[in-house]
DNA sequence: CTGAAAGCGCTTACAG
DNA sequence: CTGAAAGCGCTTACAG
């Protein structure tokens, strides 16, 4: 495979415009500066030889002599573009590779990562991660080592969603989960709601733990009790009863519609403290949250560019850490307490 | 952008070993021919040295160097990632991902490549083409002229759909559009119909051509009579009645059920000569094709590969045109003559 | 204004 | 068994 017979070099070019190859580089690169000062002639001949060639730069010796690729790496630590994770990973990598059109910069997905323990390893023996200018991170969890070692290499990156699993502050853009939450329960205590029950699969992320934290700031006049739940939710209706709760909410709206499944009450108020768009409980839109995914995703390469342009010492001035807020999706499953949907 | 202060070389590995820089090279690579043998000991120490760093190696030396990247193009004519572009892309994107995975190699999607005239440009200035090993190309139309510079660069490429726009035969993995258009038309036949109106925007793809081809191979029973329609369908009605008709198909499912908004009439049978999954009329499933997309992919991750990886002398003995077998999908659109829906 | 030279980090003949 | 050297194709000081 070292067989490359149509390569067009720089070298080639040279020979035939008559000039170095210095030269070459000189024109293809737009070097002008104060002591470089090329003719017109000189650069015209060096232009036709390549418009007759096919010469293209071979980008790896670009980025080993040290310029930018123009490549961003995206890392996910699941599978991004099976059907079942589209609904998730959708929307954002629409938003990457609409950024990455405008930014003039390719995709590498690290597709190749060996998958242990059901997870894609970021850190491997020959990970392509370094062919990149930097890199966004995808996944609801990730691993706070890979991370760790990112920023101790100072190699660029942003994670998609909060993290705050690492000592050394990471650079991420996410959605404001807290204040989201915080919305959504005051709603609720506006419709006279006054017990909620909330379901979620006490994932270790940092957006739930925004949840649960906001949860536990819910106005006075709310209570709200957290409940793990597993796969099988035969128990819920008990659970409900119990508790007392006039409204049930849940992490994701996947929850949702399963505990509608088994909780016949229409009277029982339903959403997600996540993304709603495009789901339904009976024909009625489910209320929960509207997030500007497209927004953090456009917004995390931005961010990527910026860190890749300028010099580690001016990093200081860049806000690292951002939330986007949501805005709350009404929708027709949360009811006035004692109403039926 | 030159500052790589975590950057760990062989150089830095060899010094810490105390071995050349060659000798830690050869164990990276498990270098152990004939005339080359490391002892143990020596081994032990290179690779103790590599574990207690953070060495990786740097991709854009090892391809410069002549090595292979695992790295797959991937170029999309239109944007892949839209939701929009998800019905067709999709299942060929999932499909690529998962091959990528197996043969552990990372993807390289070229956003960058500036559109012209509504389409991407493959050749530009600074396409990073070259840093893949070779590449997969993705559209319902190519450029000829795309094909035919990548057949004379010797650069391996599998087009997705079969391709007959150049001189030089284009490896190709598509799926067979001819023999499932004659298979519906025997069914249709079967069904009674005699005479069938063929809805198409006269688009200029061989898959296009390959659909026609067959509708002029029907059945001797069966007068199938092709119509170009435009954006506004709404003369259709006359048309139809005009023809005689009993049967609209069209090449593919959108135009159906946009068809079906025009034509009331329910003794109409209609189906797609296209991939119909997710497709409904008023309710019943739309008459048309399975197609392999999943596998269409993969089968041309499998065949971009072999080109990698084989001398380009001895590809005369690799197929390199592939058709597919789909499957036809009888639905509920498609009724007997005379039926109603 | 332009070219010879060094260097980016790797691999692979080629000499010891 | 192991290292010094050349080379992959580029960029960028540094000399003319």
């Amino acid at each position: 495979m070292t067989g490359k017979p149509g390569k067009v070099t720089q070298r080639e070019i040279a020979r035939i415009a008559g000039v170095s190859q210095t030269t070459v580089s000189m024109v293809l690169n737009d070097r002008d500066g104060s002591n470089i000062r090329i003719p017109d002639a000189t650069r015209e001949r060096v232009r036709r030889a390549i418009e007759q060639s096919t010469y293209v730069a071979d980008p790896a010796a670009r980025r080993l002599a040290g310029l930018d690729n123009k490549i961003l790496g995206v890392f996910t630590y699941e599978s991004a573009l099976s059907p079942e994770s589209m609904d998730f990973y959708g929307p954002l990598l629409n938003g990457i590779e609409r950024a990455a059109e405008s930014l003039g910069c390719d995709l590498l997905f690290f597709t190749s990562s060996p998958v242990e323990e059901g997870r894609r390893r970021l850190f491997h023996r020959n990970t392509r991660l370094r062919l990149a200018d930097g890199c966004v991170l995808l996944g609801q969890q990730m691993d706070g080592e890979d991370l760790e070692r990112l920023v101790a290499e100072s190699f660029p990156f942003v994670a998609v969603g909060r993290r705050d699993e690492t000592d050394a502050p990471v650079p991420y853009v996410g959605i404001d989960y807290g204040a989201l939450t915080g919305r959504l329960l005051d709603r609720a205590a506006e419709l006279g709601h006054e017990k909620v029950l909330y379901l979620h699969r006490d994932l270790n992320s940092p957006t739930a733990r925004d949840r649960l934290a906001a949860i536990g700031r819910a106005p006075g006049a709310l209570a709200v009790a957290p409940f793990i739940v597993g796969d099988d939710l035969s128990d819920l209706p008990q659970v409900v009863a119990r508790s007392g709760a006039t409204a049930v909410f849940a992490e994701d709206a996947f929850l949702v519609e399963d505990a509608a499944l088994v909780l016949a009450d229409p009277s029982l108020s339903l959403a997600a403290l996540a993304e709603v768009r495009g789901h339904r409980i009976g024909g009625r839109t489910l209320s929960g949250f509207h997030t500007p995914r497209q927004q953090v995703a456009a917004e995390a390469l931005a961010l990527l560019q910026q860190l890749i342009s300028t010099p580690a010492e001016e990093h200081g001035g860049i806000e690292i850490q951002r939330l986007l807020q949501g805005e709350v999706a009404l929708g027709e499953t949360l009811i006035l307490r004692g109403g039926t949907r």
